[in-house]
DNA sequence: GATAAAAAATGATATAAATCATATTTCGGA
DNA sequence: TCCGAAATATGATTTATATCATTTTTTATC
């Protein structure tokens, strides 16, 4: 349903969404420790988010990356649709090139109301509201 | 969402129950030209569909795949799960060890009832409604 | 029985996703 | 101005998924 990457990605920015901001910068060495996420690769991953200005970063000693508020209250859709491509969330469940309404493919109607659901969810909840429930202790990451 | 495992499985599954039965067979050679899928994978997918009885088939000449009555009203879910596994459907969305309703992570009460309504649909769904649908052109292979 | 048509078994290759490693650039502070 | 801490850039390796190819077994039919 999401992708290794993803998983990765949606966990390090709530966390730096909860922990960081324009003058509160944090490394990739602690977050990954933090969130038990392989350090290498999600430090790839943020960079990647850096360059999309989803996230915010600066090098050098003090550095680190970070969420300034703009980007908290981004929907998570933005997130993962950085990291895994948009595409895959629109396209035919069986793969055919041309499925619509008026030529659905067999599961079409059936996949439809949930995965659309599904969509709606993550283009309406923020990154903050995530954090938030991290903070009042209503979710966590371990 | 769906592994092409998966797609090409249903697509191959959901036109034989369409056009075979106990007497009428069809070769992997010919089912695999209509629905437009590789001819060797969707064998390999077909031969272990075959050894978990979830599909039928007989060797040699006037040989071929089928599928029999009970397999027909056999569940949609069924297919999916043989071919990439259940895990991935009731494990967390964020890959946590333990994230449940009592200790959810954050996108847990988020993505929760859309991945309920489409497990239902898949186990309440049929193969042999859709083959109907195909049938009453309600629904398309192509 | 011999032949040929089919699935079954096996394994080889290609492509993509996930992971790790190393060198380079930037920048704060001594 | 130099050192070290950090992101950035690049690319190597591993693992999983998707795909292709070949051989073996089964079985209907001549």
């Amino acid at each position: 349903m999401l992708s290794n990457s993803s998983k990765y990605a949606l966990k390090a920015v709530i966390y730096l969404t909860l922990h960081t901001d324009e003058t509160r910068k944090m490394t990739v060495k602690e977050m990954s420790s933090h969130i038990k996420v392989p350090q290498a690769y999600v430090a790839k991953l943020l960079q990647d988010l850096s360059k999309r200005n989803l996230i915010s970063s600066t090098r050098g000693p003090k550095g680190g990356f970070y969420v300034n508020e703009t980007n908290k209250s981004l929907p998570i859709s933005h997130i993962v649709y950085a990291v895994e491509g948009r595409k895959q969330f629109s396209s035919c469940l069986l793969g055919l090139e041309d499925c619509n309404e008026e030529k659905p493919c067999p599961i079409h109607h059936l996949i439809g109301p949930s995965r659309k659901q599904l969509l709606e969810v993550l283009e309406k909840t923020s990154i903050a509201q995530l954090a938030r429930d991290l903070k009042t202790k209503k979710a966590f990451l371990q």
